[in-house]
RNA sequence: UGGGGUGUCGCCAAGUGGUAAGGCACAAGGUUUUGAUCCUUGCAUACGUUGGUUCGAAUCCAGCCACCCCAGCCA
C-alpha cells in the first residue's frame, strides 16, 4: 500500500509496512469475521512508567485500529493493588496523550468489572469449573508438578460446588486471612501446558484499591481478568507480549465456559443485533534495544539509587526521559512503524531510534547558534560599539519557517574545537593566519593568537573581509564554516549533553551481576557557560532547536528560567569527519 | 529428557511454490555558507542446517542444530 505519490506533489512516499497482524486483520475483515469491528486496547498495569517498548504496543494498537475504522481503548490492568498507584495511572495516560492518541470513550479499569468477574467466577463454581482451594502457595508448588512432571490434584478438587460458593462468598466477606484460600479453574493438573494445572482464579489481599478502596480483599488473577474485561469491552483483537503465548489456552478456555449470552448482556455490545464474537489473542515480540535497559524493575533500581534523576531523567527510555529529552512523538511514532512487528525476539539498534529522531527533528527544529566551548575572537576592523543585525534562516530548506536578527559585533565566541595551531589532516576550521566563513556572516582571517602565561589560547585576533557576505570571496576558497555567538548580546547557559547510560550492549544480560558497573561514566556532562544567540529566548520560538554544528536542543522545561536557559542535548548531528 | 515459540545481509524486516522488497548502518561519488540535510551508486547466487517432494522451494515435508518463554496466590 502506497500513499501519496499524485503527481509528484509529495516527495515523501508513505507505506505502511505488510506485517503478520496487518494481514491477519485484513483477512478478518474480508471474511466479515467480527462484522467489520476492530477494536483494541492497550491494557498497562499502573504500576511504573511507560518506556519506548510501551510505545511499540500502544503504536500497533491504536494504528491498527484506526486504519481499518475501529477503535481502542486504554484499559489499566489493575488486579493486583500492592503494585499500584494513582500516579502511574496519571501518568501512563499523559504519556499517551502526548504520543498524540486518543482512546475510545473513557479509561477503563479491569477493577471495573470486579463485579462481573465475580458472578462469572459463580457460574463457573456451579458448573463444577471452579473451586475454592485451602492449599497455601508453597503446598500449591509443590501439587503443580514440575515442567517435566505432571502435577496432583489439589485435595480440595472435588470439593462440592455449595461448599466452595459458600467458601468464596466468606473469602469475599473478609473472613479469611491472605493466603488462606484461592478460588481456582478445574482443568488438568497433569496438562504439559502448566497454566492450565488448575490456575489461581482470585485470591485474598486485604489490600486498598487505588479504585475501588477498601471494597474488595479478593482479587482476580491477570489470567482470569483480561480475557473477560476483552470480552467485556468488545475487544475483537488482543494483542500481547509473545510470553502470554502459553496463557492462550487459557483465555480461551475461560471465554468458552462461560454463558456467551450473559457475557453479551454485560458487555459494551449488549444489545447488538450482530453476532457476539469473542475476541482472540495475538502475541507479538517485545521492543529491545541495544545499550538500553528496559526492565520496570531494573529502572526502578536506577531512580531509586539516584543512579538517575528521576523517571523523566533524559537519559531514561522512559516516554517522560524520551520527552525531557526533547524527543518528539512524532519520531518515537515514526520509529515504531520502522521497526515492524514480528514474532522473532530481535534487538533494534539504536541507530534506528536516533535516525527517527533526526529525521523528525532536521524537517521541523528552527536552527540557532550556541558556542558549547567559547573561545573568545575579536574581529579587529569592526568598530568598538558597532552593532550589525544579520538576517538568518531559521531553516535552510523551509522558508515557512522565517528568518530571524543575529547580532554580529566586535568581540565573538567561537567554539574552541572551531580553533587548532597545529590542524590535524583534513581540517577545516580556522588555523593561525587561516581563514574561515562565520556562518551567515563574513570570511574571517586569523591574524593573531593571543595566550595566558601558561599558553593557554585566550583570544584570536581577526580581521573580517566585509565583501563576503552572501558572497563567495574572491579569487580564492574559503572551505570551512563555523557557528558563533556575540559575547556581548549572547545569552550565558548551561547545556546538559547526554550519552548513552551504558557501555554494553545488553546491560540486562544475566552475565552482568550489577548494571551499576557497566554505566557510562560520561553519560551526562554539564557545560555552565555556553553562549547561545539572543533570539533563541527572545521569540517564543520551539522549545526544540538545532544548534547548528552542535546537534539538536530543547529547552529543560522544568529547570530553564528567563534569566537562565538551561538545554538538553536530544541528539548530536550526524558526524561523517572522521578527523 | 514436558509444553509453547523463533531462526532471511552487521541490525530491523517484507516474502505464504515461480526464481531474494524496503529501512538503519556502512562505503564511494555529487550538491551545500551546518564536515548536517539532500541526491546518486554499491552492499545476501543467498534465506540456521541436512535430506526429500517438485519443471521449479526462503516458501511444502522430515530429521538435526541454535536461541527464547513457562513451574507467582505478578502482569
Amino acid at each position: 500500500m502506497t500513499e501519496s505519490n499524485s503527481a509528484g506533489s509529495s516527495l515523501r512516499t508513505v507505506s505502511t509496512p505488510s506485517n503478520y497482524i496487518r494481514t491477519m486483520i485484513a483477512r478478518d475483515q474480508s471474511n466479515g469475521k467480527y462484522g467489520g469491528r476492530v477494536h483494541t486496547r492497550f491494557p498497562p498495569e499502573p504500576n511504573g512508567y511507560l518506556h519506548i517498548g510501551h510505545a511499540k504496543s500502544i503504536c500497533l494498537n491504536f494504528t491498527l485500529a484506526a486504519e481499518n475504522g475501529g477503535f481502542c481503548n486504554l484499559r489499566f490492568d489493575d488486579t493486583n493493588p500492592t503494585k499500584e498507584s494513582q500516579e502511574y495511572v496519571d501518568a501512563i495516560k499523559d504519556n499517551i496523550r502526548w504520543l498524540g492518541f486518543n482512546w475510545h470513550g473513557e479509561v477503563r479499569y479491569s477493577s471495573a468489572y470486579f463485579n462481573e468477574l465475580y458472578s462469572f467466577a459463580i457460574q463457573l463454581v456451579e458448573k463444577e469449573l471452579a473451586y475454592v482451594c485451602s492449599l497455601n502457595a508453597e503446598q500449591a508448588r509443590e501439587y503443580r508438578g514440575t515442567l517435566t512432571e505432571p502435577g496432583r490434584d489439589s485435595p480440595d478438587r472435588n470439593r462440592p460446588k455449595n461448599e466452595s460458593l459458600n467458601l468464596l462468598a466468606r473469602m469475599k466477606a473478609g473472613e479469611f486471612a491472605d493466603g488462606t484460600y484461592t478460588l481456582r479453574a478445574c482443568i488438568d493438573m497433569a496438562s504439559p501446558n502448566i497454566n492450565m494445572r488448575d490456575p489461581v482464579l482470585y485470591r485474598i489481599r486485604h489490600f486498598a484499591h487505588h479504585q475501588t478502596g477498601n471494597k474488595w480483599c479478593i482479587y482476580p488473577t491477570y489470567d482470569y481478568t483480561h480475557c473477560i474485561s476483552d470480552a467485556l469491552e468488545g475487544i475483537t483483537h488482543s494483542l500481547c507480549t509473545l510470553e502470554f503465548e502459553d496463557h492462550r489456552p487459557l483465555y480461551n478456555w475461560i471465554l468458552g465456559q462461560l454463558d456467551l449470552e450473559k457475557l453479551q448482556l454485560a458487555s459494551d455490545l449488549a444489545g447488538s443485533s450482530s453476532q457476539y464474537v469473542l475476541p482472540e489473542q495475538t502475541e507479538f515480540a517485545k521492543l529491545k534495544l541495544n545499550y538500553t535497559m528496559m526492565g520496570k524493575r531494573n529502572l526502578k533500581a536506577m531512580v531509586d539509587s539516584g543512579t538517575v534523576d528521576g523517571w523523566d531523567d533524559p537519559r531514561m527510555p522512559t516516554l517522560a526521559g524520551l520527552r525531557r529529552r526533547g524527543v518528539t512523538p512524532a519520531a518515537i511514532r515514526h520509529f515504531c512503524e520502522s521497526i515492524g512487528v514480528s514474532r522473532s525476539e530481535s534487538v533494534v539498534d539504536l541507530g534506528m531510534l536516533e535516525h527517527a529522531i533526526r529525521e523528525d527533528l532536521d524537517r521541523n527544529a528552527p536552527r540557532a547558534m550556541c558556542v558549547l566551548n567559547p573561545l573568545p575572537v575579536l574581529v579587529t576592523n569592526m568598530e568598538e560599539g558597532q552593532v550589525q543585525h544579520l538576517s538568518m534562516a531559521n531553516h535552510p530548506k523551509n522558508e515557512n519557517m522565517g528568518r530571524r536578527q543575529v547580532p554580529f559585533d566586535r568581540k565573538l565566541v567561537i567554539d574552541r574545537a572551531d580553533f587548532a595551531e597545529e590542524p590535524p589532516p583534513g581540517f577545516k576550521r580556522l588555523v593561525p593566519g587561516g581563514e574561515v566563513r562565520l556562518r551567515g556572516a563574513y570570511v574571517i582571517r586569523c591574524d593573531k593568537v593571543e595566550k595566558d602565561a601558561s599558553g593557554n589560547i585566550t583570544r584570536l585576533l581577526c580581521s573580517a573581509d566585509f565583501g563576503t557576505l552572501g558572497q563567495r570571496p574572491q579569487g580564492r576558497k574559503v572551505k570551512g564554516v563555523i557557528h558563533w555567538v556575540s559575547s556581548g548580546h549572547g545569552i550565558s547557559s548551561t547545556v546538559r549533553l547526554y550519552d548513552r547510560l551504558f557501555t554494553v550492549e545488553n546491560p540486562e544480560s544475566s552475565e552482568i551481576e550489577d548494571f551499576r558497573k557497566v554505566l557510562n561514566p560520561h553519560s551526562l556532562q554539564v557545560i555552565e557557560n555556553a553562549l547561545v544567540e539572543p533570539s533563541v529566548m527572545k521569540e517564543q520560538r520551539r522549545i526544540c532547536f538545532q544548534f547548528e554544528r552542535e546537534g539538536y536542543f530543547c529547552l529543560d522545561q522544568l529547570d530553564s528560567t528567563t534569566e537562565r536557559p538551561v538545554f538538553n542535548r536530544t541528539i548530536t548531528l550526524r558526524d561523517s569527519w572522521s578527523g
